[in-house]
DNA sequence: AACACGACCTGGTAGC
DNA sequence: TGCTACCAGGTCGTGT
């Protein structure tokens, strides 16, 4: 379900219900998330980030979860841990009672433990921070420069922008006005930096929203929390230019675009 | 380098 | 009501 908005929305809450707590006991509830109960257990939280799409979970000992919430992830703490969902994938028990929970209805989120310094090196391979100084406009232009992809699937290569997904994707390139099936180097200088910028836009005002509206499984995104100009509106009247949205295939999943505001 | 596909999984919903 | 088919916010691996 998430994107970056929605990654650093879960973080913050993190931070804020679960920073300095203490791992009293470790639950998993599938066999492949089983390597992390030993290790986690006793130990303490002392940092929660976001690099990406992936939540990062700092233990003390130089110990540090990855978690990536894929499709259907979400992570939260709940002040009484013996009060559980059917959908939850594992649970840390904290000192007190609460619990800090990782929910994955469809399972294919990931949980992996780290040592510090193994997980700096696999977050490497990540494009620059949308939302820090190093996305900046000569690098993105020098990127597009070399690719000859669609614009849509290139913003969806995390080693270009790292956050962007299917709906923020579509949300950016609506806003910079250029057409999804656009290959990345033929797009000229001045639309290229207002893509930069529509990037940047959009995925700022969904993280204030996804920060503000996020309260738990499946409540975010709703029209009310971000208004989505094309995302899941095919047929429907674009609010720019009130032309019909249109749903296309690429790459194996939908990219909705106003033909009208969306040009080659 | 790009594309097409399947794999990983479950659940919701539209249509018959 | 009950079945089927298709859809879903992500990523990785394989083959062409």
């Amino acid at each position: 379900m998430p994107e970056l908005p929605e990654v650093e929305a879960v973080c913050r809450k993190l931070r804020r219900d679960a920073l300095g707590a203490l791992i009293v006991r470790t639950r998993m509830l599938r066999k492949r998330d089983r390597r992390l109960e030993a290790r986690t257990r006793g130990r303490r939280i002392v940092d929660v980030r976001r690099r990406a799409k992936n939540v990062l979970i700092h233990l003390d000992g130089g110990w540090a979860v990855r978690a990536h919430l894929r499709m259907t992830g979400n992570l939260y703490v709940v002040e009484d841990v013996r009060l559980r969902r059917e959908t939850v994938r594992a649970y840390f028990e904290l000192e007190g009672g609460a619990g800090l929970v990782f929910d994955d209805p469809r399972t294919l989120g990931v949980l992996e433990l780290f040592r510090e310094e193994e997980l700096t090196a696999i977050l490497d391979s990540l494009g620059p921070e949308p939302l820090d100084g190093e996305f900046t406009v000569e690098r993105f232009r020098e990127t597009a420069k070399a690719s000859r992809r669609p614009a849509k699937i290139f913003l969806l290569d995390q080693t270009k922008v790292a956050g962007l997904g299917n709906i923020y994707a579509a949300e950016a390139l609506h806003r910079a006005r250029i057409h999804p099936g656009r290959a990345m180097n033929r797009i000229g200088e001045g639309r290229l930096a207002r893509l930069h910028l529509a990037i940047v836009d959009v995925l700022e005002n969904a993280v204030e929203s996804a920060c503000y509206a996020y309260t738990g499984p499946g409540s975010y995104n709703s029209e009310e929390n971000f208004p989505v100009a094309v995302y899941g509106r095919d047929g429907q009247p674009c609010p720019v230019c009130d032309r019909r949205v249109r749903r296309i295939v690429q790459g194996g999943r939908s990219t909705y675009y106003c033909p009208g505001c969306q040009r080659y």
